[in-house]
DNA sequence: ACAATTAATCGTATAATCGCAATAAACAGA
DNA sequence: TCTGTTTATTGCGATTATACGATTAATTGT
């Protein structure tokens, strides 16, 4: 993707960013919204749920889980998976706050 | 970035994922953020005021109007840039249905 | 018409993302 | 221990994203 010049822009300017990009493919959201649907899971169901190859779901779980948005715990050989409530919610403020802010009534048009 | 298989999602899970790219780099983020609070502003200032060179934000500012969250009108020489309200409210009511979703309250850990 | 100003487009180098086959790792049951 | 099950990691090809120099296009003022 090129590099983002991060050192330009403020550190919640960035931050809001990397919520946004993790949320910035329809596989993670579908991960996600699985997950407050059904509330916990593993990982082989999320692969018949989707249809991505096993690889594939495992990786966009990483980068679901290296944001904190949810965490996993071994069970046996397979990994219950779930939503992070208090990092889930501390994310949630931060980009409403974003999406949220008040718009200018005068138009430029 | 490598081709997401859009076909396996929803229409609101590849919508979702489509605002929440344009937002998944700081550079938009803030030009948004300064559309905001200046309400209306032409090309130049966000060059000077963001420090990336002219084609660059000539590039994501045509990313965000593409999606309709920004509308530009020619003034003169210049190009005059603001929030599109509507849409960017139906945008809002779309990403926080996503956002605030019941958590569930058992816990996978 | 000409020069100056501003923004959009083109071309390109670099780097990140997506998806998956192959493989490794961790664990349970016989 | 061996086998089967499940998930994580590695490596790779194809595609997309970022950034910017050079150029073009559009408009204004002289």
């Amino acid at each position: 993707m090129g590099l983002a010049k991060t050192e330009l822009y403020t550190d919640l300017q960035n931050e809001i960013s990397l919520f946004a990009k993790v949320f910035g493919h329809p596989a993670r959201v579908a991960i996600l919204e699985h997950l407050f649907k059904i509330e916990r899971c593993v990982c082989g169901d999320l692969v018949n749920e989707i249809g991505l190859a096993q690889p594939t779901i495992s990786q966009h779980l990483k980068e679901l889980k290296h944001l904190g948005l949810i965490k996993g715990s071994v069970e046996g050989t397979s990994v219950c998976y779930c939503i992070d409530a208090e990092n889930w919610t501390n994310m949630k403020k931060i980009m409403i706050s974003f999406l949220d802010q008040d718009i200018p009534r005068t138009d430029c048009c």
